[in-house]
DNA sequence: ACATCCGGGACATCCCGTTCAT
DNA sequence: ATGAACGGGATGTCCCGGATGT
């Protein structure tokens, strides 16, 4: 129907429109008013597509694990090994947080929901489960020693880059937050990968993913 | 003077009372009322003790702050070395973030207050001070290479660590936290001690903290 | 038309939704929306066939009002004597206050709709009419006697059958709505008709109508 | 405590507020801010001393129920005979009715409020008892033929005094509600009295109670 | 003609953070 | 330090039109 084209139209604004908000204030401090008034849409409209602030919540959630899925998705079709896979995957997350308000705002909206009666976690476990795969892969590779835990590695990965994330949001608005994800791998890879490949990975964390501004 | 005193004592049972309903439901969606109640205070005594709720708010922050430096002094104190000093603050924080509900409110408040206008910084550089002087003095010790920048090395321990906490509290309601802090450890440390003094610190992680549960 | 069939069906789908949503929760508290649940029809079908609720309102009780009024027309056919016909009726009137929800909403809204601008009181003044009627005839009849005033004798009927079935919802939720109409006129009949006439028709609050069941 | 009369008054003032919007519009249509406009307080004053709009509703109920039933005790000790007293009872909530809004309310209310899940129903049940009860002294004393069943006596008079107040809202606003309660028993009382008192009692009807204005 | 989808605002109820007398 | 009151939103929902099929 035509007519759903225009509603999936409204429909996304408010989406972005609250993901803006959000991303700003935290969901307690977000006001459904102030989001409507920011996408440009009336509460009717709103409340036509959401039936609540929590249900609005969530589908910026759910939109920003698409986008994050489907980025994700087109840096691993290119087929490049495990470990190199890994690190382009969390710069490529590090650009989204920075250039794309619903990615902000998803990120920080998982922490604020969880504290409801239905938390989400598939997110973060997504992510986890992704990673494990990866290093599952770069063990076959040879990058990694067989003898390390794929999961509890990729627990490590996943929580760093949260914490950095949110440590750079903290204390320079993420002004810094690129610098700060490539000095994470710095400090990670020589503690994992075999010593034999260190040298030839050591460059991997200053890859440059499509979009970034080369390194000054 | 006895009456100062039982001020003191009503204050501290608000941001008591203050940090239990912060720490579950974040900033935005605590109530003054659920919190006076929580408390078993009345709105006025509040108001008489805190201006404002984000007075109240930063006054969990601080306490927090005051406990969890508290805490780490008294470690530092014991003249442990460098790295497992860090090692054992780390733990001692996780213990806290565990045991203490104004310690789990004041991080989560950090987050939340970073907001508004005057956001919460200080305790994150807090800690990276401190972290940066204990890696110094474990440069000092021989047991980091006088290469690393030590300061890098600390921002990347507080974000981790910082990470870790907020993706067990999510996952597992923080039921894995002092597991998950003993894996960063044992993912990091090898990264970042020199290879001669690796096999001696291996054991680090798994110390334990008093008032820890020894390990299974 | 063809087409026209339909839309009677569906505009009588949906006062018969609208007379159970009114009469469970009265007309401020029935929500279109609800109404149109009810209907199994969209808002947009409602305000094709009413464009208000006040509208869709009177829309049952004129409804509710003919079927009344239909079926007293069937009683007052039957050529019986004045104040069998009036008791008839009165249980008739019972008999479809229990089984027919759009007669139930009717009454309720002759009463909510009162305090609108346009206040219903045409159902209120037919029936008294009809009672005075009934009433006169009933003193042609020999039943009644010639001194009294017809019209404030259908007054107080009325009244009382109204007030009877208002208190059994209340009381039982109509439970002995039926009892105790029949109660009601073996108090009022000694006090009306002439005193040689009594003991004939003393048996009158007993008469069965058409699908009711018999007494126990 | 002195404060406390300040809120008694305030409460005071709100429930009369409620009770003229509750008595004009019904519960369904009122709204809180108008019911806060007509009380000359705040929404904060009223939240304050009802915590919702039902528990306002169920006040305005109480507090009919009480100023009725203190007028009828004061007329039953008076130590009238039962019949009389049950007239002058009827006459003087009819009076109550028209002059005092509380009442009003409380009787539209209690009809409104019944199809909650805690419908209201004692007031009806009070009255039934005390019908019953001063019906139970007329036998005593010779006004009513021991064979009549008291309680089924009570319903009905209960019943229909509930249908005159109600027929005569909706038709003249009440204006004709004392002349019409008095023909209620003119027509009620031949039917139950025993015969060879109904001469003496043939002007109980017209009885004229405190504060009543003389009949023309 | 009949029905639907989508959207528009205006309020409803409730509750919140805060102050003022006492 | 309390009880009472204050306004100003908070979310949610209502009644209702246009745009769009069928």
């Amino acid at each position: 129907m035509v007519i759903q084209a225009r509603a999936q139209l409204t429909r996304d604004t408010i989406v972005a429109g609250a993901a803006t908000v959000f991303g700003n204030r935290g969901y307690g401090l977000s006001s459904i008013a102030d989001i409507a008034a920011e996408a440009g849409a009336t509460k009717g409209a709103l409340y036509f597509h959401f039936s609540s602030k929590d249900e609005l919540a969530r589908a910026v959630i759910e939109e920003q694990h698409t986008r994050t899925m489907t980025a994700a998705a087109e840096i691993m079709q290119e087929g490049r090994p495990g470990l190199e896979t890994m690190v382009l995957l969390s710069r490529r997350l590090a650009l989204q947080i920075l250039e794309d308000p619903v990615v902000q705002a998803g990120i920080r909206l998982t922490t604020d929901v969880s504290s409801f009666e239905h938390p989400v976690s598939e997110p973060c476990r997504d992510w986890l489960e992704t990673a494990e795969d990866l290093f599952a892969r770069s063990v076959r590779e040879g990058d990694l020693a067989p003898t390390v835990d794929v999961g509890e590695l990729a627990y490590v990965i996943v929580a760093a880059f949260t914490g950095v994330q949110l440590v750079s949001h903290t204390l320079t608005g993420r002004a810094d937050l690129l610098e700060r994800v490539r000095l994470l791998w710095r400090v990670l890879l020589p503690g994992i990968v075999v010593p034999e490949r260190l040298e030839a990975l050591r460059a991997l964390p200053d890859l440059v993913v499509d979009g970034e501004p080369a390194i000054g």
